[in-house]
RNA sequence: GGAGGUGUCGCCUAGUGGCCUAUGGCGCCCGCCUGCUAAGCGGGUUGAGGGUUACCCCCUCUCGCGGGUUCAAAUCCCGCCACCUCCGCCA
């Protein structure tokens, strides 16, 4: 949620960032309409609930005839208050409404415009080139006996697979190296639930446009997360947190589940845009004025992890346009995949500020008279398993359908050097 | 799933219809005192919203959540949620 103080006293830049979205400024009219009424309702409930409780005092004192007189006052007046009551709660919900639809405003130095409309920051290492024809993730994969696609399909359908043997080992290599990197950076390791409460998702933003993209389970009201995001920005839900133990890093383990509605036809071959898969997330908890510099430092943590893991890619800042509901910021580190010919998503961070801190009431209290203010909440993908063994598979794979193991990944992997093609 | 119990401010706690405008302690903040430290003394300390706005100040809401009874609810009634104990089931 936006901070509502913008809506009233600078209107007009909220217009123009609906505008840098490519959005209608009509909601931001709507919100103000909400507001008046909004605190007309609450001006006619306070004064009615004022007097009820002032002749209430008297009552209380009063005996005899007085107090009948009293009584018989009051008896619509409470009526009154009831009315006004529900009222005022219809225009809060009104308002409330208005404002949840509302995306937090793009940062000044973010690129105006659409999903093309990115700028590439910076590239890094040097796309891989091959004296013979590289083979694609999905043969490979078969090759070395790692990614079984067929029987992922026959038991789960299409964009399910199966990681089996040096795949599987692959994995469980990955997060153990990102756990470590994580760990050593900081980070408090965490396992979290992956069935949650609507207001999680809500307060996250990933239950506005995006809702198509998310497993809601039958039946209960439980929502399948697409990204460990969402515990770990619930976690500190409905508490105020002491300003002198932020910043508060966490790193998550967990499965994420995506519908991928409206992505028909997209990437259909192979594991580089599943409906489950694992991730390590990371996420910080700070305050305003750190959060652009915490912002730099997970995607530093994300460039030293694809450095390690010796791919090319290339850091992009997102435009407005292509920010999720909650984000004022986003950079994507994209891996080069040979056979693809370009630059995919590997990872990506974003600079929430304080738009799901208000949504979830995560507050921090700080000293010298500042008191109880929302803090700031980042996240940031540290590995996501399926595209990052895609890179790692196109990348260094040999003419023979070996792939050779970048070392920092080869104490992981049993000290293996090398993924040798099996047999059958 | 069944039975019983509990839910009050960051933590613990008093409070069985009306000066509850919620008690006390711990912690925290400010000040005083004190060679240092500790202790002591005094004051402050739930959060949200509205009016007014430089500040002060005034008002409303907030006792797990939501309804209800009543002129009036932390307090009485109903539903829900969470936690604890026991039983059942289960990796």
């Amino acid at each position: 949620m936006i901070d509502p103080r913008l809506l009233r006293d600078d209107p007009d830049r909220l217009r123009a960032a609906q505008a840098k979205r490519g959005l209608s400024a009509d909601v931001v009219d709507e919100a103000q309409a909400a507001d008046e009424r909004r605190r007309s309702a609450i001006v006619e409930f306070e004064r009615l609930r004022g007097e009820q409780k002032g002749l209430g005092r008297q009552i209380s004192r009063a005996t005899g005839e007085e107090r009948q007189a009293l009584l018989d006052r009051t008896k619509t007046l409470a009526a009154e208050v009831r009315t006004a009551e529900s009222a005022q709660a219809e225009a809060e919900a009104a308002y409330r409404a208005c404002l949840m639809r509302i995306p937090n405003p793009a940062a000044e130095a973010a690129p105006a415009g659409g999903e093309d409309d990115y700028v590439v920051l910076e590239e890094v290492g040097t796309p891989a080139t091959f004296d013979f024809e590289p083979r694609d993730h999905v043969e490979l994969g078969r090759m070395l006996g790692a990614i079984d696609i067929d029987r992922g399909a026959k038991v789960s359908g299409a964009r399910f697979y199966y990681l089996t043997g040096v795949g599987a080992d692959l994995e469980l290599a990955l997060v153990t190296m990102a756990m470590d990197q994580a760990r050593a950076a900081g980070f408090t390791p965490m396992i979290p639930p992956t069935l949650v409460k609507p207001r999680a998702m809500e307060g996250t933003g990933f239950l506005g446009q995006a809702a198509d993209d998310v497993y809601r389970v039958e039946g209960e009201d439980l929502y399948l997360v697409g990204t460990s995001e969402v515990p770990l920005a619930a976690y500190h839900s409905d508490e105020i947190l002491d300003a002198r133990t932020l910043p508060r890093r966490y790193a998550a383990f967990s499965p994420c589940f995506r519908k991928e509605a409206g992505s028909y036809g997209k990437d259909t071959r192979g594991i580089i845009r599943v409906h489950w898969f694992d991730k390590v997330e990371m996420f910080s908890y700070t305050t305003l004025e750190e959060s652009e510099a915490e912002h730099q430092w997970l995607l530093g943590q994300e460039r030293a992890w694809l450095d390690k893991l010796e791919l090319a890619y290339r850091v992009i800042d997102t435009a407005a346009g292509d920010l999720g509901l909650s984000a004022q910021r986003k950079f994507d580190c994209e891996a080069w995949i040979p056979t693809q010919g370009r630059y995919r998503e590997l990872t990506s961070t974003s600079n929430c500020t304080d738009f799901q801190a208000r949504r979830l009431d995560i507050r921090g209290r700080f000293p010298d008279g500042v008191g109880v203010q929302p803090l700031a909440t980042l996240n940031g993908t540290l590995v996501a398993i399926p595209r990052t063994i895609v890179a790692i598979l196109e990348t260094h794979q040999q003419a023979d359908g070996s792939v050779r193991v970048p070392s920092a990944l080869q104490p992981y992997l049993q000290g293996r050097e090398v993924l040798e093609p099996v047999v059958g």
